[in-house]
RNA sequence: GCGGGAGUGGCGGAAUUGGCAGACGCGCUGGACUUAGGAUCCAGUGGGUAACACCGUGCGGGUUCGAGUCCCGCCUUCCGCACCA
């Protein structure tokens, strides 16, 4: 394995054996405690943390270390510069996931994962990643949800946690309620199928109290901006009025109602409202309901509350049925009719709308179809009441306010507050704010979580179980599939069922709702630091030094849910004195997402990349730079399996290189020069995760030492040695090995950079005429105009162009001089 | 429909602030070495031309000495959200 263009006396360097050398330094690793962090000492803390995986049964997905590798260079980087870097790295086990696939294989959940995690361990380690291990943790181990269950008492105990009956996202398939958020386009994120409302007791946590703050903090948090704006779109503040209309009794209604409450983000718009449309569920829906409409509303209302989430949510089509009472509009003085409709949700505002067809899409549709009064009560620049509509005209910004008594002419922006102010005056409106950030329903009817730490009793009512008690521990049963009753699987294991009263000692039930997967992760960063420590969920001095987490890096998938969540509880604990601060991320990224020769990877497509395989053919070094090599890292990239080569050649050349490198002599001043380069690009890109680009540099580099066409001097390669040690950092211990040293390169430091060694000499100046290019220049970087305009007009295929008297010279020092002509 | 990305060679992708478009890699072509080559090395590789010219960053306009980059109007595509009043 001679290459020609190293001489002749090169030694021969043995083979690069990826599989041998990845081996011995696992091994390494392992028995010196090389990844270990020095939690209570080490200085300069960085905490790297990326989002756990669920083990799978099918392994480590190649999406897994995709997003491992690129947070793996980011620690490893740190630590080079000098930071005591914290990497863990645990399971996130618990839920449905887990547990469908444990009902599908027919082997208990508490028998299977013990076995996926170990794969998981198995395959993470040979991925080379600088985990310390002593700091793991399982989601599904007592040890750790004791402490789920401690935080779920926390929000309790602190009036967070309440149950209430709600209509929620029921699957059939999975049998369970999803939440929100797990309704994908009203079917199941899970298995796909169909969602049903049901009405079930729900324990929800009040996150919608943090909505303002959750908002506000944003501004001030070193994340995506793209996961930034996801978070604020979720939760969605809309600033308008609560608008009150006086109900006008029908003959036959029953009502003793005297106002109905509507939200508005269009108060100026109230001259135009001409009908009012309440939610099928509103509860004064039967009281408003007159004789004559009964059964045709009783027949509407069964219809919507039996229909699943999804037509109701997709069918385009509106429905909707009048109650026969009306309401007066508080501008106009006029009687508009009432009408119930399922476009209209109870869940936001007040589940009833003032409808303003003229300026609103639904309202529009829903009166065109049932012959409902337009009213146009807003014109654009040069149009008036009268110009005819033929869609609704729902721009807020550029129009003014027409056919609205006193407040003609004005625009929309004034009138909005005008009119709220004009309303108020008689009480009939108040600005609000509202938020479609909704409770966050935690119970899950299912056996693979963490129980619910409640007991219920006939003399005490609901009591929370003592801290001293925790865990409740899930009991091992052999029966835990779900069934459509609703009642979790652990209802019908009596002897856990059954606990007696903490206050009064009476009999009590437990709890058997379990509780989200999402709250296992909302806080097990605060966790990892304090694995071990037995007497809380985290150990208060050691918290004040690892957290907030340093550098998060995940997938944007979890963009609003777990990242929300986690910021969500985070608050909680820091209200509640157990934390000194409030957001639990300092920097947040997301990394891209992987495909396969430009489709998505899917089992059914068969694209699916197996780790395991290219690991073993390629080596952990050259898989993990080419994940890295393939693309932006926050983009994410398209696998191709012929590409590896490209990255492997250069370990090898690499390889070579450090294996024949000598110190006699010194180095080459131009390869010294693009060393320093290649130092300076490396250090600036990592940091912002354009791992792509520094790999490509150091490619560049051993393009040029190559080129160089003689045996390389160490001080040529050592520091790439270094530089690559993020990357491929098997192969970088072993060349560090071999230059002499006995300590891990990843306790060497990086590589200085010199600036006086990376200056060029000269520079190539680009030299356009009119604008086109027309030659090269290599001149010195300081050139002055006048010299480098001179030294243009000396080269012959330039000098051709310039045909006239120049009239304008722009030059741009090191880069470009244009001559205008 | 709304919100947010993204459109650059045969392919993945480069191009901090407007300043030599196509770095780096794959693939491809030719060559060297070889019993052999899916190894290694060397050379070439946007289109076009004998060589220039010229044409090239989704499309159409614009600003500028100069536009992949900025502005206006479209098209395509991916990802969220999906009747949120």
């Amino acid at each position: 394995m001679t290459s020609p263009n190293f001489s002749d006396d090169a030694v021969d360097p043995g083979a690069y054996d990826p599989a041998a050398l990845e081996a011995k330094w696992q091994q390494r690793w392992r028995e010196l405690g090389t990844n270990h962090t020095d939690i209570s000492g080490g200085d300069r803390p960085f905490y790297a943390l990326m989002m756990f995986p669920y083990p799978s049964a099918e392994g480590l997905h190649v999406g897994n270390l995709f997003a491992f590798t690129g947070n793996d260079i980011f620690g490893r980087f740190h630590r080079q510069q000098g930071h005591t870097v914290f990497q863990p790295l645990g399971y996130d086990a618990f839920g449905i996931h887990s547990e469908n696939y444990a009902l599908k294989v027919g082997v208990h959940p508490m028998r299977l994962i013990p076995k996926n995690i170990a794969n998981f361990r198995r395959q993470l380690e040979r991925a080379g990643l600088m985990i310390d291990w002593r700091y793991s943790l399982d989601t599904t181990a007592p040890d750790y949800y004791a402490w789920t269950q401690w935080v779920f008492l926390q929000l309790y105990n602190r009036g967070l946690a309440y149950k209430k009956k709600a209509a929620v996202n029921w699957c059939p398939s999975c049998k369970t309620v999803l939440a929100n958020e797990q309704v994908v386009a009203g079917a199941c994120e899970r298995c796909g199928t169909v969602v049903e409302q049901r009405f079930l007791e729900q324990w929800f946590f009040r996150i919608s109290d943090y909505a303002q703050r959750l908002l506000d903090n944003l501004e001030r948090l070193d994340w995506s901006d793209t996961t930034r704006m996801a978070q604020r779109d979720w939760i969605g503040r809309s600033e308008g009025a609560q608008v009150r209309f006086s109900v006008a009794v029908a003959p036959g209604a029953t009502t003793d109602a005297t106002h109905l409450a509507v939200f508005t983000t269009r108060p100026d718009t109230i001259f135009g409202a001409t009908y009012m449309v309440l939610a099928p569920e509103h509860p004064l829906v039967e009281q408003l309901t007159t004789d004559a409409q009964r059964p045709a509303v009783s027949a509407y209302r069964e219809r919507s509350a039996r229909q699943d989430i999804v037509s109701r949510k997709t069918t385009k089509e509106k429905t909707g049925i009048f109650t026969g009472s009306f309401a007066l509009n508080p501008a106009t003085g006029k009687e508009i009719p009432i009408w119930i409709a399922d476009y209209v949700l109870m869940e936001y505002g007040t589940g009833a709308i003032m409808a303003v067809p003229a300026h609103d899409e639904r309202d529009f549709e829903f009166a065109t179809k049932f012959g409902l009064d337009i009213v146009r009560v807003v014109a654009a620049e040069g149009e008036d009441a009268g110009t005819p509509l033929d869609a609704p005209f729902t721009n807020d910004e550029g129009g003014h306010i027409v056919a609205s008594a006193q407040f003609d002419g004005m625009p929309v922006a004034e009138a909005k507050a005008a009119i709220t102010q004009w309303l108020s005056g008689g009480e009939h409106a108040t600005p609000v704010t509202n938020y479609r950030l909704h409770d966050w329903c935690i119970s899950r009817q299912r056996y693979w979580g963490p129980p619910i730490p409640i007991i219920y009793c006939d003399s005490c009512g609901a009591q929370p179980v003592p801290v001293a008690d925790l865990p409740v521990v899930l009991p091992d049963i052999p029966d835990f599939k779900p069934d459509d009753s609703g009642i979790s699987p652990l209802a019908r294991h009596a002897e856990w069922y059954h606990a007696p009263c903490p206050r009064c000692g009476k009999d009590g039930r437990r709890e058997t709702d379990v509780s989200d997967t999402f709250l296992d992760s909302a806080w097990y960063f605060l966790r990892y630091p304090s694995v071990g420590h037995d007497e809380a969920a985290f150990d208060p001095s050691i918290t004040r030094k690892w957290l907030p987490v340093t550098s998060y890096i995940g997938g944007n998938e979890h963009a609003v849910l777990h990242l929300l969540y986690a910021r969500f509880i985070t608050m909680v604990l820091h209200d509640m004195g157990h934390i000194d601060f409030e957001e639990p991320f300092t920097r947040f990224r997301a990394h891209g997402l992987i495909v396969r020769d430009g489709s998505k990877m899917s089992k059914s497509r068969g694209n699916v990349v197996n780790p395991d395989q290219f690991v073993e053919q390629w080596g952990a070094d050259s898989f993990r730079t080419y994940l890295m090599f393939l693309g932006p890292y926050e983009e994410g990239g398209d696998f191709r399996d012929g590409g590896i080569s490209g990255v492997r050649r250069f370990l090898e050349r690499l390889w070579l290189a450090a294996r024949v490198a000598h110190s006699d002599g010194v180095p080459d001043p131009v390869v010294q020069r693009k060393l320093h380069q290649t130092i300076a690009k490396v250090s600036s890109d990592i940091p912002r995760l354009s791992y792509n680009t520094a790999i490509a540099a150091m490619m560049e580099y051993m393009n040029t030492l190559r080129k160089g066409e003689r045996v390389p001097h160490r001080a040529e390669v050592e520091p790439v040695v270094q530089l690559v040690a993020p990357f491929a950092p098997h192969i970088a211990e072993e060349l560090w090995e071999r230059f002499g040293h006995s300590a891990s390169v990843f306790d060497s430091g990086w590589p200085a950079f010199d600036a006086d060694l990376a200056r060029e000499e000269t520079v190539q100046l680009a030299v356009q005429v009119n604008g086109k290019l027309r030659g090269t220049l290599t001149v010195v970087p300081h050139i002055t105009q006048d010299d480098a305009v001179a030294a243009a007009r000396a080269e012959p295929g330039i000098a051709k162009f310039l045909t006239g008297e120049v009239r304008k010279i722009i030059f741009v020092p090191r880069r470009l001089l244009n001559l205008v002509v």
